[in-house]
DNA sequence: AGCACGCCGACT
DNA sequence: GTCGGCGTGCTC
């Protein structure tokens, strides 16, 4: 007879907590899926086994149940639950939703036979080229680890187009030799076809597996079992795949690394890169994580220069393919020569020029998020909170211009603070108009519109990119989504039409934003043997992230950026913890938001009560019937298990009152404030 | 979250 | 009597 610890598979926070019972089945482990009795009544519940006793206290043994049965076809490792029981304290999430993270989806129709949807996929043959200097000095280190079956972390910092993905599938190749399997990260799956035509191709597809949204809820149970039995040696996916159910993982690459993508904005609020450098951690696996991207977030980059990371660069692109052209427009030259158009004189001619010798456009509108903000149109003023530096918001009801970090508000002037202007807007919308403006200056070609609203159905955006391929479409306006890993020849131009919205989105990451956006716009262009050309149009072109990025200087970037992390207090030198109030009763949600703030004030030493921000009304207070108000914690450096066990007190505090008329959930560094 | 218990009013 | 409404409290 054994004691099991296990943890039951509800919805309810105040069972959030491992329960002992007895069980007579030889084959249960740490990891075990069990079906067992729980309170009233005699259905048969779920659970996840998490620890194994040899003994009880004689009153636990009194009210002992047993374990009905085990099912072996769905248990987890003792690594995952390991990791599982992480993220429960980092992302201060119920522990049962940790698990479920590792746990196959579909798993009601899994008595179905189903095809295999890969079968029959060639790939793309593998032509073995010829590494450049960086890359063989790159791969050497990373395969050196491999062998040596260490765990450690890479960064590649490559341009686009330095061959990333070579590494990627030649470090690969030194882990299956090693008889380990490795996990593929990408920000989004259906923009990855290159890189898993390129892996099929080389390895096959019976290894492979690619996990995607658009499998079925079958698929995915089948692929989850065929990784789970050892069949599958590799893993393609979006950031789910980092929890794939694999042993011994010798390699977990993450690609485009600074994506937000690899935030989940659902329970758990897990950051992907974390999870994987959790699991290759593990004695059980020891692997080695590597990270790729031509812009690396700020915080990654600072690690890689503390020594976190080892970092790796490639600055030379293949077939030396050269850098493409960027320039700037000021449009606030633009509106004081009479030109009030949403597209500047010199992309007016930049385009005509390139769309008369058969060359394709693309338009990027980065209309980003909802909120609005305060800018003037003739001298690129931006209101922005004097203490978090972070935009102000425009707020429709008060008037009033608010800061979403600590709550600093002040009226909207009626004409801009720095140079008189009347043009003072409230900036953000409007951009719809580019497609109609767009479509009237350039009668004689086709334009096409790409963005969440327009390719809501499915099979849109691949539509209207194969018409973009194949030349059908001449100009093709969108928002990020054609910013990213698309590849196409024939584009002689992007143009950028607002740099601003990104730069005064209310968030310490605008600056880096915008400077990622406009590095991986201009990868677009010129991905043919041309030269590409790109314009950034900005009310404010003198801003440094502007700068460095039409000079294509990440460094320049980085250190300017890093130093102003530092004086603010932003990460990587501290967490933002954010807890977000929702309540159908709107002074349940406001009661709530500042009984929490008042007790994490308690508990914080005098000196760490700048940190706390105040609770507020959040941007979005009503969403589905609901009031939702924020509140913002700091956390320096170094002080992340003190904070956390701070909130998650509260919350254990909270858990065992008699019934919440709302419900928290903490964020730890978000990836939006609003 | 469920589910049962129990305390109350309404109905055979 | 006893059926069922939902408020309350517990789950190894």
């Amino acid at each position: 007879m054994k004691y099991v610890n296990v943890v039951i598979d509800n919805k309810s926070d105040s069972t959030d907590m491992a329960y002992t019972y007895g069980c007579n089945h030889d084959d249960v482990a740490v990891g075990s899926k069990v079906y067992l009795p729980f309170a009233q009544g005699n259905k048969l519940r779920t659970g996840y086994v998490v620890s194994i006793e040899n003994g009880v206290d004689e009153a636990l043994s009194r009210k002992l149940k047993y374990v009905e049965s085990v099912d072996e076809d769905v248990s987890l490792t003792a690594e995952m639950i390991r990791c599982a029981a992480w993220m429960k304290r980092r992302y201060l999430c119920r522990h049962i939703d940790a698990i479920r993270c590792f746990t196959p989806a579909g798993e009601r129709a899994k008595q179905k036979e189903r095809k295999n949807p890969f079968a029959g996929e060639k790939g793309e043959p593998h032509t073995a080229k010829e590494l450049t200097g960086q890359q063989s000095a790159a791969l050497l280190q990373i395969t050196q680890a491999i062998e040596a079956q260490q765990h450690s972390r890479f960064l590649i910092h490559g341009v686009t187009g330095s061959g990333k993905t070579e590494i990627y599938i030649r470090a690969a190749k030194a882990c299956l030799r090693q008889g380990r399997p490795v996990i593929i990260l990408a920000p989004e799956i259906s923009l990855t076809g290159q890189i898993i035509d390129r892996f099929i191709g080389t390895f096959g597809n019976e290894v492979i597996a690619v996990l995607h949204s658009r499998l079925s809820l079958g698929e995915r149970y089948d692929q989850w079992k065929r990784i789970r039995d050892g069949s599958v040696k590799i893993v393609i996916g979006a950031r789910s795949a980092v929890f794939a159910p694999l042993a011994r993982i010798g390699m977990i690459v993450v690609d485009e690394e600074h994506e937000s993508t690899y935030k989940s904005d659902h329970t758990p609020k897990y950051d992907t890169i974390e999870v994987a450098l959790k699991r290759l951690q593990d004695q059980d696996n020891r692997g080695v994580l590597v990270l790729g991207s031509a812009t690396p977030s700020v915080v990654d980059y600072r690690r890689a220069e503390e020594g976190i990371y080892r970092l790796a660069k490639l600055t030379e692109r293949y077939n030396k393919v050269a850098m493409p052209r960027i320039s700037i427009v000021d449009m606030r030259q633009e509106l004081k020569d009479g030109n009030k158009s949403i597209i500047s004189r010199e992309l007016y001619r930049a385009m005509e020029q390139q769309l008369a010798a058969g060359k394709q456009v693309m338009l990027l509108l980065n209309r980003r998020g909802y909120a609005t903000f305060v800018s003037c149109r003739e001298c690129g003023y931006a209101a922005r909170c004097p203490e978090c530096g972070v935009s102000l918001t425009y707020h429709k009801g008060s008037g009033k211009a608010v800061c979403h970090y600590c709550g600093y508000e002040e009226d909207v002037p009626r004409c801009c603070p720095e140079c008189g202007s009347k043009y003072i807007r409230y900036f953000g919308s409007g951009t719809e108009k580019a497609e109609e403006t767009v479509s009237a200056l350039f009668p004689g070609y086709v334009t096409e519109r790409v963005d969440l609203d327009s390719v809501k159905k499915k099979g849109e955006l691949a539509r209207k990119l194969r018409a973009f391929r194949n030349g059908k479409t001449h100009i093709l306006i969108g928002t990020q989504i054609i910013a990213k890993g698309l590849d196409f020849k024939n584009v002689g131009l992007m143009g950028i039409i607002a740099a601003d919205i990104s730069l005064n989105i209310p968030d310490f990451r605008s600056p880096e934003q915008t400077f990622q956006l406009i590095t991986q716009a201009a990868g677009r262009a010129g991905r043919g043997s041309e030269e590409g050309n790109v314009i950034v149009q900005a009310y404010s072109p003198d801003h440094y992230a502007i700068r460095f990025a039409a000079a294509q200087d990440y460094e320049g970037f980085y250190r300017t950026e890093n130093q102003l992390r530092q004086y603010m207090e932003y990460p990587p030198y501290s967490d933002l913890f954010q807890i977000v109030f929702t309540s159908k009763d709107q002074d349940a949600a406001q009661k709530a938001a500042g009984v929490w703030h008042s007790r994490i004030a308690a508990r914080m030493k005098e000196a760490d009560r700048k940190n706390l921000f105040p609770p507020q009304e959040a941007y979005m207070s009503r969403i589905k019937e609901n009031y939702r108000y924020s509140m913002l914690i700091r956390c320096p450096r170094g002080r992340r298990k003190e904070y956390s066990d701070l909130l998650e007190q509260i919350k254990e505090e909270e858990k065992s009152k008699k019934k919440k008329a709302y419900t928290a959930v903490i964020d730890i560094n978000p990836y939006s404030f609003v």
